[in-house]
DNA sequence: GCGGCGCTTATACC
DNA sequence: ACCGGTATAAGCGCCGC
């Protein structure tokens, strides 16, 4: 039989020991479909060079003599074949070993360690990977898929065993997506007990409970015990039948906490496909996968594709859902969870229901990144949502490698990742060192991710790599490290690399035409991929790691921007500063600076390309705050601009320091305002000495003066006891689950007896007590602004009374 | 008890 | 452990006096 079918989610199994997958996806009239598919097991021997053909056979023979027996299990060589294939870009004769089981395939290859054998690969790659590197049923693809109808317990419509698959493109799909949240009496699922879960799809919402029955809402539905409501929250998921069950940080509570309380409860949680539990998986952070059913969250997606480039200080789901979606959580006081009324019950349940509605609406707003993530990579949903940019990066290149007639290489086992990790840093991105002041129409350049076009251009990676000088390659000079040198025949990294940037600016000028959610999307994931390609060369983890690589790409860039700021200085204009892949200097003519852009990109090397960032109005650099008053120079990554329309960038100050109160955040932010806007330094002191005196009258509010800083290990492990760790101790007093990760919100109090350390004097915002004046003043305040005051020669220090002064008796 | 300096820590820039 | 290096700055930790 013949049908459509578009791949959602997959899983292997075994069968009379040997290797199947099974595919859950759609068929075109929606209807669930289980594919099942055989998988080659196989692996790669990589011989030496110049073997002789009888030698080869004697080791095909050798090596499908192997048997490898594991409990439950055996597994041998089924047959072996020789071809013709590129290792590190490279012609090799390779002998593609067929066997039993691939999870044996290790163990397999182990044995296959003779003298004429120069590498085994291929038998560390997950065997889904594998699966859709040789069989291409890649996700989010439609296929015409024939086979014969197999007899299965899935709750599926049909399942099919695959004969013939046919990628027949690529159609548009909206997923079944069911959001789900929990609300809990305890953090910890060990002492605690689910007191409601919510749910939430198209026309669709619930709240299951067993508290107490409102007969206000309809939405909510009351239940005998915590026993039943977890049934039939089960019951509702699988009637809804979801491709996508959502959570926000899912993974880390919600999931695993309702399968503790089945457990407690002694009822199975069978929300998969094939009735069984959730499963908990994969490395540091907990992976909850349900057979069949995509469990999506939405938390770990957000952190790897989306928070480089979010505003919002942290990711929790009010801060993410406000930014993506202007839509806050609800207000719900959990203080009172000891003494509940019927109006507050119905409070918390139109609370617990709007944190899966605000879930249901990210997912539905990031589907267009998940999806042409998962396309893109070639890899499950599942993955995609979880894996870092490392893995994206390096899987997508697996899916690649088949182009190439290329081994992949092997990942990297503990002694491997420790000699690794043991490297010193290599010399980074150049930094010029600005001179402090106020400056008038500023242009900055900028190279369009140059990182990623220095790979390109110089072909720099793994396979192309070389210690020795060759002839015809190219060689980076390292200065204390000596030298790399790299072949100019492209390598398939760079040249997978060029595609993704090819295919980038293609979407980036098709949105622009025509915007899409689905264009921007993909634009967006191929630009991801893209600047993540530099750290994969120098992270530890890598495949295809190579610190000479990354370490070149460094020198090269370095080596670009500097003869660009020499060309620019050149034509007589003052560069002010640059850092990285920008360069920002003095102009008066933007025909001339235009003009001198074309000119410079004329004579760059390959793909690399500086582009127009912007004209600046103003811009102000100050000095660093140096403890010796010896040599005073101008603070790097600093900086404060205003743009032609007025609109200001401020870079670095603290006004954008998430760990720095917000009296002093908008304090500053002004100052830098009317200084940028209006030149008005005059104003700006007028300000401060105002803020100054509010401050000392006791007159800022107390939300203004909360310092919040993040906990970034656990509280024991901390060598210094700072001012955030005693505020954690004093959450910790209260109850509060200290989670890594957490911010904690503090202010520093007066005390009564003077008191020599700043965390001596910490409060949580409820406790009572006044803050701390002279901490404020001279800590925060007039660091805060000293430096920008500075640049018009004017001194706080000296402004601000005399009796607040910083350590003057 | 205090000054100085190194270290630890958080956060930003690119 | 889950992409890289460069940089600022606060506040502790500890030494010496």
């Amino acid at each position: 039989m013949k049908i459509e079918f578009i791949p959602l989610d997959y899983e292997s199994f075994d069968f009379n020991d040997k290797n199947f997958v099974r595919i859950i996806g759609r068929n075109e009239k929606g209807k669930r479909i289980c594919l099942v598919d055989s998988i080659d097991a196989y692996f790669w021997v990589i011989l030496k060079e110049g073997l002789s053909k009888s030698k080869i056979e004697e080791i095909q023979k050798k090596i499908e003599n192997i048997r490898v027996e594991k409990p439950g299990r055996k597994t041998h060589v089924e047959k072996t074949s020789v071809f013709n294939k590129n290792y590190m870009g490279k012609e090799v004769k390779a002998i593609k070993v067929f066997i039993t089981n691939y999870k044996d395939a290790h163990d397999v290859a182990d044995k296959i360690d003779y003298s004429e054998v120069d590498k085994r690969r291929a038998y560390d790659i997950p065997i889904v990977t594998k699966y859709i590197m040789d069989k291409k049923l890649c996700p989010l693809n439609w296929y015409e898929i024939e086979g014969e109808i197999e007899a299965n317990d899935l709750d599926v419509d049909l399942c099919l065993r695959v004969d013939k698959i046919k990628n027949i493109g690529m159609r548009e799909f909206t997923p079944k997506i069911l959001a789900y949240d929990i609300e809990a009496s305890e953090f910890e699922a060990e002492n605690g007990e689910i007191l409601m879960i919510s749910l939430y799809g198209t026309d669709y919402k619930k709240v299951l409970t067993w508290k107490r029955c409102s007969k206000k809402q309809d939405f909510v539905e009351c239940f005998k015990s915590e026993e039943e409501m977890i049934e039939k929250f089960v019951k509702y998921v699988k009637e809804y039948s979801p491709d996508l069950l959502v959570g926000y940080f899912s993974d880390g509570f919600d999931l695993p906490y309702i399968k503790i309380r089945a457990e407690a409860n002694k009822i199975k949680l069978n929300l998969g496909l094939d009735n069984k539990q959730p499963s908990f998986s994969r490395g540091r952070i907990v992976s909850g996968k349900i057979a069949g059913i995509v469990h999506v969250d939405i938390y770990r997606f957000i952190e790897t594709a989306y928070s480089q480039y979010m505003q919002s200080e942290t990711l929790s789901l009010d801060d993410v859902a406000n930014e993506l979606l202007g839509n806050k959580k609800k207000k719900f006081d959990f203080s009172k969870l000891g003494k509940m009324k019927e109006d507050d019950w119905n409070e918390f349940f139109e609370y617990n229901l709007h944190d899966s509605y605000l879930t249901f609406s990210l997912a539905e707003k990031i589907w267009p990144d998940i999806s042409e993530f998962s396309k893109i990579i070639q890899e499950p949903i599942f993955d995609v949502t979880r894996d870092g940019m490392s893995s994206n990066v390096e899987n997508h290149i697996l899916h690649n490698l088949e182009r190439f007639n290329e081994i992949p290489e092997k990942r990297p086992i503990h002694d491997e990742i420790e000699k690794r990790r043991a490297m010193p840093k290599y010399e980074g991105a150049f930094v010029f060192q600005p001179i402090p002041g106020i400056y008038e129409n500023i242009t900055f350049f900028d190279f369009t991710s140059m990182y990623s076009s220095v790979i390109v251009s110089y072909n720099l990676s793994l396979s192309t790599y070389s210690t020795e000088k060759e002839k015809e390659f190219l060689e980076v000079d390292l200065g204390k490290e000596g030298k790399a040198h790299f072949s100019k025949n492209k390598g398939f990294f760079s040249i997978i690399l060029e595609e993704i940037i090819e295919k980038r600016k293609k979407c980036k000028k098709e949105y622009n035409e025509k915007p899409s959610p689905i264009l921007k999307a993909r634009s967006n994931a191929y630009k991801l991929l893209a600047n993540a390609s530099y750290g994969y060369l120098g992270f530890f983890g890598a495949r295809y790691y190579c610190r000479p690589a990354a370490a070149s790409v460094a020198a090269l860039a370095r080596k670009s921007i500097i003869d660009t700021i020499e060309k620019i200085k050149n034509k007589g204009h003052r560069v002010i500063y640059s850092d990285t892949d920008s360069i920002a200097f003095l102009y008066d003519d933007k025909k001339e600076v235009l003009a001198m852009l074309k000119d410079i990109n004329e004579r760059l090397p390959g793909i690399m390309e500086l582009d127009l960032e912007d004209f600046y109005k103003r811009g102000i650099f100050v000095l660093k705050k140096t403890k010796d008053k010896g040599e005073q120079t101008g603070a790097k990554k600093k900086y404060a601009l205003i743009d032609e329309k007025g609109k200001m960038k401020i870079k670095g100050f603290e006004t954008v320091r998430r760990d720095w109160c917000t009296l002093v955040r908008e304090l500053q932010s002004k100052v830098l305002e009317i200084i940028l806007m209006e030149g008005n330094e005059k104003k700006a002191l007028e300000l401060v000495k105002e803020s100054i005196k509010k401050l000392k009258e006791r007159k800022i509010e107390k939300e203004k003066i909360m310092i919040r800083t993040q906990l970034k290990k656990p509280l024991s492990e901390y060598k210094s006891i700072t001012p955030h760790v005693i505020a954690g101790q004093k959450l910790k007093e209260k109850g509060v689950p200290i989670k890594i990760g957490m911010l904690v919100e503090y202010f520093i109090s007066e005390t009564r007896e003077r008191k020599a350390l700043v965390r001596e004097k910490v409060k949580l915002p409820d406790e009572k007590g006044e803050y701390n004046i002279d901490y404020y003043l001279n800590n925060q305040l007039i660091p805060s602004v000293e430096n920008i005051l500075d640049v018009f020669g004017v001194k706080i220090q000296d402004v601000a009374d005399g009796s607040s002064q910083k350590k003057l008796f």
